[in-house]
DNA sequence: CATGAATGAGGTTTCATTCAT
DNA sequence: GATGAATGAAACCTCATTCAT
């Protein structure tokens, strides 16, 4: 019954172009409620500032979305879908093996730097236990795509007898994940308690670096 | 004005100890509060149930806390206290820099594992971009000794050759945090979207080897 | 400007004969609306499920109806208009005054509980004091036949010395309905504070000699 | 947990002794409920309202009685109380049969023309299939005594050989309560279709002898 | 004849916090 | 030191109704 959109783009639409247009209207909630769920959390987020920041009466996003839990896994299931359609972007499987792994390790951590939200979005949902994303029937078909992907890359790398054996690609995705999002998800906290700010762009190139040196030193055969 | 004391134990007071004991009183306050928080979060967390789950009236947590937010901090402050303490019985300096290495990871992982409220509370505090912690004074200098301490079993690793130079010790420390909780944090999402039990006891353990492997590759010579 | 058709029969017509046809469209919505108002009242009926009940689109009920309170107007009119239609076929005229009087008392209960929903919207118009059908222009006559009915079978049984002197056949029409009505439409609260299950085929048939003996009692000359 | 107590007297209490007094409070609270669901339906009666009829905050109303079902429950168990406490005060055990009788037919007639809410109430109740009093332990207990009371009425009206045989005391009861409540309860609607005020001194004394001769000409021997 | 899109007002309920003892 | 009573603000959500086609 809910024809729930994918909003492919977060620049906003320009207001004379809404009104009785039910495709650009769900995606214009779909952008609001990312932001306010991203800045707020679940809990936090406010239905009438995603209202207001759409540019809509507050009941349409119960015509569309039913409610605040549903209109929450559909920007979850968004937020997925637009990381995984920038990883297809990558084209690894043309790249040789190292390039690949170093290409994904690099994408990753951009994809975090400059969408912030997609971080936060997440936590919020762990702090939920993925209760929402447990609901979602689309949300594993859109991410086994990637495992079979890096699978690919890792077998090519250990054939050609660079890469060590016994590689899990679930394991080493998880992996470069782990160093990319916690340095980032959790900056603030870090940089508070180690008095240093881990923002500035060379702390932030200097991550980069050495998180390219321990995936690599990971996989590299000796 | 706020004498606020701190929580070394997990267990609950027996009840017939309960009433008239400021310290005590204290002490179940915050034992309470730590679960809800790690529950619900800084905003799905309710002092209603505080109150209940710590056996006094609610009004007694505004007498000893002042507040959500400054409850909320002692949480902190208290989970970073334990967890440091904890770090401190490892002895790492008396261990070889490989076996202090090693040691480091297995014990970041257990501790997350039994402690996983710490992960949920620290979520919480980058949702908020540590806006309570930086509040605090004694956040930054629980947290130095642990820079100290892995900065000499760097230090002894390089000098006897083992070790590859360009280790930071923070980087080094992050990149463990990291591994370990990401893994941790994000396991309900993780799981959903692979489809796959990332909490069984054999995923547990192969995801230990595989940290170890990971941290080591990178910090030994090859 | 409102012309609003009666819903003669109750079941539903057939998905395949609706759509562009005035007089079963207004025959749907009011059959659909009939079940709304006698399932929750008149405050708790849906315009929603009303519609969607009815197969229509939730602003053809306004196109034909007006409002909430008209279309509850128009239920309660057709309701009444049903159950009088349903008294001519009694022929009470033709009966001994008697048997038409114990035939009365039998339709009488048998009609409540085969349309049970005459009796809940009733009482929802009862406890708004009427109001509604004080703007109906058709309901007294509607309901004076029925006095008229009764008159003559009371005169009959009187003049016969069968019946006692001074019956009021309104009195003696309230009184039938009071008794089948109260008992089937408070049956829910009756069986819960005797804790005994007054709508259990023994009881209702039960409750039918009573009922017929309190009548008849009332009016056979002793 | 909820200790409800019950309002014994209807008329407001004076605002200089408010405040600070949980029972008085609890009882303009219940006192304010009942109007308004009288008036209003459980579906149209308005929280707001009541808080402001009982001079309290509205958040009051939850701290007491938890939820707008839960307070409905508890002036239903209020109302019935009241007209049972009433009942216990006719002594029909000191009575002989015939008058008891007929003094359980003016009571119950006065009650309900004095106490309209109550059959609103029941009303109400009864378009939600009893679903609270479901829940409520008290309300059988409440009721048998009355039940006893008329069974022994009625064995000593037997024995006396005054009144017929077969006559079951529920019955009995139900049918004292039919004559009486559907005459008021659907006296607007009845008033309306009639075309006569059934409400005027004249047509209530007229009703009362009607139900009495009703009620005797059943119960006595012919 | 018929409909999907959209809304303003207001509903119940929740919550952190304070008052008075 | 400790508590039960009480509150104002605001949250999510519902609803009858209207707009524009």
């Amino acid at each position: 019954m809910l024809n729930i959109l994918t909003a492919d783009s977060l620049p906003p639409v320009p207001v004379e172009m809404r009104g009785r247009n039910a495709e650009r209207t769900q995606q214009e909630i779909l952008r609001a409620a990312t932001q306010e769920f991203a800045n707020a959390g679940l809990g936090g987020a406010r239905m009438e500032r995603i209202a207001a920041q759409a540019g809509v009466n507050k009941r349409l996003i119960y015509y569309y979305f039913e409610s605040k839990e549903l209109l929450f896994l559909s920007v979850l299931e968004d937020a997925y879908a637009r990381i995984r359609d920038a990883e297809k972007g990558l084209h690894l499987d043309s790249l040789d093996p190292a390039t690949a792994v170093r290409r994904l390790v690099e994408f990753t951590w951009q994809y975090y730097l400059e969408n912030p939200e997609f971080l936060t979005l997440l936590n919020s949902e762990n702090l939920h236990k993925a209760r929402h994303l447990q609901r979602s029937s689309r949300i594993q078909e859109m991410n086994s795509p990637l495992v079979q992907l890096l699978r690919d890359v890792v077998d090519r790398g250990q054939r050609s007898g660079l890469f060590r054996e016994g590689v899990d690609p679930v394991q080493l995705y998880i992996t470069i994940a782990s160093l990319c999002y916690f340095y980032l998800s959790n900056n603030a906290t870090l940089s508070t308690i180690f008095g240093r700010d881990l923002f500035a762009p060379t702390a932030l190139s200097e991550r980069l670096s050495h998180m390219t040196e321990v995936v690599m030193g990971y996989l590299l055969r000796k």
